[in-house]
DNA sequence: GTAGTTGCAAAGTGTTTGCAGGCAG
DNA sequence: CTGCCTGCAAACACTTTGCAACTAC
């Protein structure tokens, strides 16, 4: 899982060096570990699924990583959880949906939800990101809906 | 600060009651420091500004109020920092700035802002609730901005 | 009186840091 | 060869827990 072939390795080095970051072996695990998976992931989540077959990269490595990925624009974070940062490797505009009971995170795609109205923003700032989560929860019973 | 008058004790004491809260000596700190203040504030924020004249309460009561206050629906939880969780006070549906670098959260009345296009839910689950954050960040200089 | 609440300190998470050794360019 | 990267373990910050003492009703 962790071990890929030639072409997404290749394809993967230049993605990194198409976003200024130097391509190393930990780097290269990881970006493909994001990549390949559909679902968003936690930073624990990648660590796990990276070292899976044998120890591979660091838990330093893996946030050095992911902080670096953010910061190059190749992965959005999405911050649903106090306790776990998700990240998202779908850059286009986009929400989310999150079972607060399983922590999962489904996609919206924003061509169906958008906002309207958008005040100004606050002298002196700069728009960073907007972020939509609906959360969502496994209704306990049909009827019971509070 | 941490003493209020009676008027504000009747008070605090009827919504807690209403809310189906029992009325201790630290819940009413804690409800009243909150609801007193315009800004949000985050549990350690909340503990420093209680405990400002003298020790009035503990940071496990702290967090146990908090929690019990969002469960009874008297506060809610905005999530925007990883490392902080913010009260919110201000129950009627509305959305935030939230400042990446100050941290600060400013509240955007949701008259103004709106969500159209909200998708069916997944099958199973029920709303919990819908958060709009919108980031932003002191504009490091008027032209730079990327 | 009794159930529910509090305080304390310790444990638990997820994330970051500091520094010696290693690897990409 | 040189600077950036990595691993490790320890540090960190926020939040929760376990249990004895206490308090609201």
């Amino acid at each position: 899982m962790t071990l890929f072939d030639a072409a997404d390795r290749t394809e993967t080095v230049k993605l990194l060096r198409q976003h200024g970051i130097i391509p190393t072996h930990q780097r290269l695990v990881i970006a493909h570990a994001l990549l390949s998976r559909r679902q968003h992931v936690s930073a624990e989540q990648l660590l796990t699924h990276v070292n899976q077959t044998h120890a591979e990269v660091s838990k330093a490595t893996i946030y050095n990583t992911l902080n670096l990925l953010v910061e190059k624009n190749m992965v959005r974070e999405v911050i649903v959880d106090p306790e776990r940062v998700f990240y998202c490797t779908n850059m286009e505009p986009h929400n989310h949906f999150y079972d607060v009971g399983t922590s999962a995170l489904i996609d919206i795609d924003s061509k169906l939800m958008q906002v309207t109205g958008m005040p100004d923003l606050p002298a002196g700032t700069v728009l960073e990101g907007t972020e939509i989560v609906v959360r969502i929860r496994r209704a306990p019973d049909a009827g019971t809906i509070q």
